[in-house]
DNA sequence: TCTGGGGTCCTTTCCCAA
DNA sequence: TCTGTTGGGAAAGGACCC
C-alpha cells in the first residue's frame, strides 16, 4: 500500500531576498541580506550570492557584515512579501482545496484530493507547470518536491533547490534517506542531533539500526516514536487546510538592556496593548496571559496566569502582565520582553470579576508611543550630545527605512539606499527598469514621499483558467471567462 | 560581534479532586 | 475514615520550525 507521490511541497527560493532583487534591478546578481538592522538584528534571508560568503538565516547581522561587508543590507518589507505570497497561494488553490501554508513562502498541496494528479507522471507535469506559473506571475522562482508524504515532499524540495523539482518515487525512500544526516528529519534540531550524536547516531540509517525502543528511551515517547517512523520514511500526517491559531504574542528585543523597573513596567503595558490589538484584530479572546522575560545573559523565563474566563480587555491583560512582572527579578538587565495570550476562544465572557479592575485604569497617562525599541533612558548615563545625535539618526532611519520605496516629484520611483545626518540617498529604479542612478536629498525634501511597493511583474500572464489539461478536467471550455480578480 | 519574532508541540512538576 | 491511585489543569521550560 504505497502512496502515489501526489503530495507537493513548494518552497520559494531565498524568498525575501529574491523579492528585493526583483524589486531592485541594481541588486540582481549581488549579495543581499534581509533582516533586522539594529545592533541585535539577525539574518532572515540571505540571497544565494550572499550565502557564498557563509551568510545564512538566523546568523547575527554583525557576523554577516563581517563575512560580506559589501552586501546590500535591507529591512524586511512584509507588505511586499505578503502580496507576492498571496499570488502564489492563489495558484496553489487552483490545484487543490487542500493547501496547507507553513509560512509566506512555503506550503503543502494534496494534489490527489484536488483531482489534479494521481500518479508520478501527472504529478511531475503539474509540478513543472506550477513552477512556470509562479515564475510568470511573480517573477520569482520556487522549488517543488513531490512524494507520498509531507516529510518526503519537503525533503524533496530541499534537495531540489534552488529553482528545481524532485520527485521521490515510492519504494526508493528508504535508500534515499539512509545515508542522510538525522538533521533532515523534521523535529531534529541542534539539541536532538547532539543528543543522538552522543549516542553514536548521525545518519538516518543509524536511527533505523537503533530501533524504536532505544529512540524512545533516549528522546521520550512522542519524539522517539515519531522519529523512528520518519526514519523509515513513514509519515501519515494529512495536509490540513486551515488551522486556528492557538496563541497570540508580541515581543521586543531592546537595542540596549533595560534596567529601570519603571521603564520595564511601561514596556510590558505597551506590549500587552499591542497583544490585545492583535487578539481583537483576529476576533479572538484568550484565557491565559503569559509574560516572557529574557535577561541580560540570554536566560529566558516565562510566567503565566490563567483567568476565570477568556478576555480581550486591554486592562485585564495589562494588569495580569503587570502582576506577573512583580514576581520576576530583573536586576542585571532585561534584553527582551514579551506578552502573549493562549487558551484562545471565539467569544468573550464580559464578566464578573474582570470589570472590577477595569475602572481604576481609566487614568491612561503613559503610552504615547516612542521609539519601538532602543534608547534605554535608564542605562549608564552617557554623553548627552552623542545621544541627541543618535536620536536624530534614528529619526531619519525611521522616516526613510533602508530599502523602502519612495517617489520623487522630479525623478520618479525609487528606494532608500541609506539615510544619515540630514540626508537620504535614493536609487531611482523600478522592478522592470534598468538599474538606476543614485541621488541624495535632504531628509525634509518636499518633493520626496514614501511610496507603496510596485508589483514585481507589471503585466502578469493570465492564469485564470489554469490548470487546463487535467486528468479529471475541472477547467472550463476554452474562451469561457472564469471569475477572476484584479 | 554574539544570538529576532511569531508560532507549535512536548515534557515535567505540582496541586487538587474524585 | 484513611490511604493510594488516577487524571486533569495549570505552570514552567525546552526544542523546533520558518
Amino acid at each position: 500500500m504505497r502512496a502515489a507521490p501526489t503530495i507537493l511541497h513548494l518552497d520559494m527560493d531565498a524568498f525575501y531576498a529574491s523579492a528585493e532583487q526583483a524589486a531592485k534591478p541594481s541588486l540582481r546578481g549581488k549579495p543581499v541580506v534581509v533582516g533586522g538592522l539594529g545592533p541585535r538584528g539577525v539574518v532572515a534571508t540571505a540571497s544565494y550570492e550572499a550565502r557564498r560568503f557563509g551568510v545564512h538565516s538566523a546568523m547575527p547581522m554583525a557576523q554577516a557584515r563581517r563575512l560580506a561587508p559589501n552586501a546590500a543590507y535591507l529591512v524586511p518589507r512584509f507588505q511586499l512579501y505578503r502580496s507576492v505570497s498571496d499570488q502564489v497561494m492563489e495558484l496553489l488553490a487552483r490545484l487543490s482545496p487542500l493547501v496547507e501554508p507553513l509560512s509566506l513562502d512555503e506550503a503543502f498541496v494534496d494534489l490527489e484530493a484536488g483531482g489534479t494528479a494521481d500518479d508520478a507522471a501527472s504529478a511531475l507535469e503539474i509540478g513543472e507547470q506550477l513552477r512556470t506559473a509562479i515564475r510568470a506571475v511573480t517573477g520569482l522562482t520556487g522549488s517543488v518536491g513531490l512524494a507520498g508524504s509531507k516529510m518526503l515532499a519537503k525533503i524533496a524540495s530541499e534537495e531540489a533547490k534552488p529553482n528545481g523539482l524532485l520527485l521521490i518515487e515510492p519504494g526508493t525512500e528508504r535508500a534515499l534517506l539512509a545515508p542522510m544526516s538525522v538533521r533532515i528529519l523534521p523535529g531534529v534540531g541542534p539539541a536532538t542531533a547532539d543528543h543522538l550524536r552522543r549516542a553514536g547516531m548521525t545518519t538516518v540509517d543509524d536511527l533505523v539500526e537503533a530501533g524504536e525502543d532505544e529512540l524512545v528511551r533516549l528522546l521520550g515517547k512522542a519524539h522517539g516514536g515519531s522519529l523512528h517512523r520518519m526514519a523509515f520514511g513513514h509519515d501519515d500526517r494529512p495536509v490540513v487546510a486551515e488551522r486556528d491559531a492557538k496563541s497570540v504574542s508580541v515581543e521586543d528585543t531592546f537595542d540596549a538592556d533595560l534596567h529601570d523597573r519603571v521603564r520595564i513596567r511601561t514596556e510590558v503595558e505597551r506590549l500587552a496593548d499591542r497583544c490585545v490589538q492583535r487578539l481583537r484584530g483576529a476576533g479572538r479572546s484568550g484565557r491565559t496571559v503569559v509574560l516572557k522575560v529574557r535577561r541580560y545573559d540570554f536566560s529566558t523565563l516565562t510566567r503565566s496566569e490563567t483567568l476565570r474566563g477568556p478576555t480581550d480587555d486591554p486592562t485585564v491583560v495589562r494588569e495580569a502582565a503587570a502582576r506577573l512582572l512583580e514576581a520576576v527579578d530583573t536586576t542585571g538587565g532585561v534584553r527582551l520582553l514579551g506578552v502573549g495570550v493562549t487558551g484562545l476562544a471565539d467569544y468573550t465572557q464580559e464578566d464578573l470579576f474582570a470589570q472590577a479592575a477595569g475602572e481604576q485604569a481609566a487614568t491612561e497617562e503613559a503610552a504615547e508611543d516612542g521609539a519601538p525599541a532602543g534608547d534605554d533612558t535608564s542605562g549608564p548615563p552617557g554623553d548627552l550630545g552623542a545621544e541627541d545625535r543618535e536620536t536624530a539618526v534614528q529619526r531619519a532611519a525611521r522616516r526613510w527605512p533602508a530599502g523602502h520605496d519612495v517617489r520623487h516629484d522630479t525623478y520618479g520611483h525609487g528606494w532608500v539606499q541609506g539615510s544619515g545626518v540630514g540626508r537620504v540617498t535614493v536609487r531611482f529604479e523600478e522592478p522592470e527598469s534598468a538599474p538606476g542612478r543614485v541621488r541624495t536629498f535632504r531628509i525634509d525634501d518636499p518633493e520626496l514621499r514614501t511610496a507603496d511597493p510596485l508589483p514585481l511583474v507589471r503585466d502578469p500572464a493570465d492564469y485564470s483558467s489554469w490548470p487546463a489539461s487535467l486528468p479529471n478536467s475541472r477547467s472550463e471550455p476554452a474562451g469561457s471567462d472564469r471569475e477572476s480578480r484584479p
